[in-house]
DNA sequence: CTTGACTCTGTACCAAGGTACGGAGTGTAT
DNA sequence: ATACACTCCGTACCTTGGTACAGAGTCAAG
């Protein structure tokens, strides 16, 4: 096991370590999401802190983020006394969209657990009612 | 203000009050996400419910949700004995995907945080450093 | 030193969620 | 009663985030 080279992997085995297509990866290049990688004879060859990297997209994403707030994440960089600021900006607008998306998100369940017991309850007669009625009736709907 | 159509609006009016375009009231027909309007001489008629409707879908779809999912939500309807079952499911999984997203999203939240802590930190060098980096190096990256 | 699996670049295509357009009909204010 | 804004439907087009070739080069095992 070389140390100068710790093992470095082709696409195919960066992509399967990461759990996506061969062709995501070079996508995510042209978006320059990943950064060019070394190249061995035309080859691209990457490290684990790639396969870290492609991991991190895909959860940032799955959490309703566009690849451009993945990529404001990942270029959080230069951590210098100049660039500081702009740091600092960047991050508290990411942390307050993202608790704004949290304090959605709890009402959304608010709105689901209330309807569900709503809805559940035998008390609740056989009308018809729909959980945007509720939302809208100030869960009155059912019952009525 | 005749109370027998109580101030129904046309589409455009519609877009409008709802914060869209004529086109995305006419595509979320399509969609079957609205139901077919009633109409008099051709022209579509809309009630304040359908603004409501359209905020509803907005709302849920800035959250990270599909139409799809929204759809889901919009069909919870006929709350009666033999539905309740299929709803309380439902119901339940919708509720399941959003906590999931909340416990992720605060991770996420906690994460940026302590990083915007680290790189903030007068103490810190001007050595360079990413979010990425220090999520993986346990958040030792900018001290070293 | 050949064969088969893998990689390269480039371009084309796909699905979701709209957005725009053309040509015709409608409604209403003057 | 006519101008003008608004609506109709169908179809075409756009952006995002990938996927899928095609045709050529490469690597490694036998």
């Amino acid at each position: 096991m070389k140390k100068t080279d710790k093992e470095l992997m082709t696409i195919g085995t960066l992509a399967n370590a990461a759990g996506v297509g061969v062709e995501t990866v070079r996508f995510y290049h042209r978006r320059g999401l990943l950064e060019k990688p070394s190249r061995t004879s035309g080859f691209r060859k990457y490290s684990e802190s790639d396969v870290r990297t492609i991991k991190f997209v895909k959860r940032v994403q799955g959490l309703g983020f566009s690849l451009k707030d993945v990529q404001d994440l990942l270029d959080l960089a230069l951590c210098s006394r100049e660039t500081r600021p702009f740091i600092a900006k960047t991050c508290n607008e990411k942390i307050g969209q993202i608790e704004q998306k949290i304090a959605d998100l709890k009402r959304m369940v608010e709105m689901l657990r209330e309807f569900s017991l709503i809805c559940g309850s035998e008390a609740s007669n056989d009308s018809e009612c729909r959980l945007l009625d509720c939302f809208e009736n100030n869960w009155e709907c059912c019952e009525k």
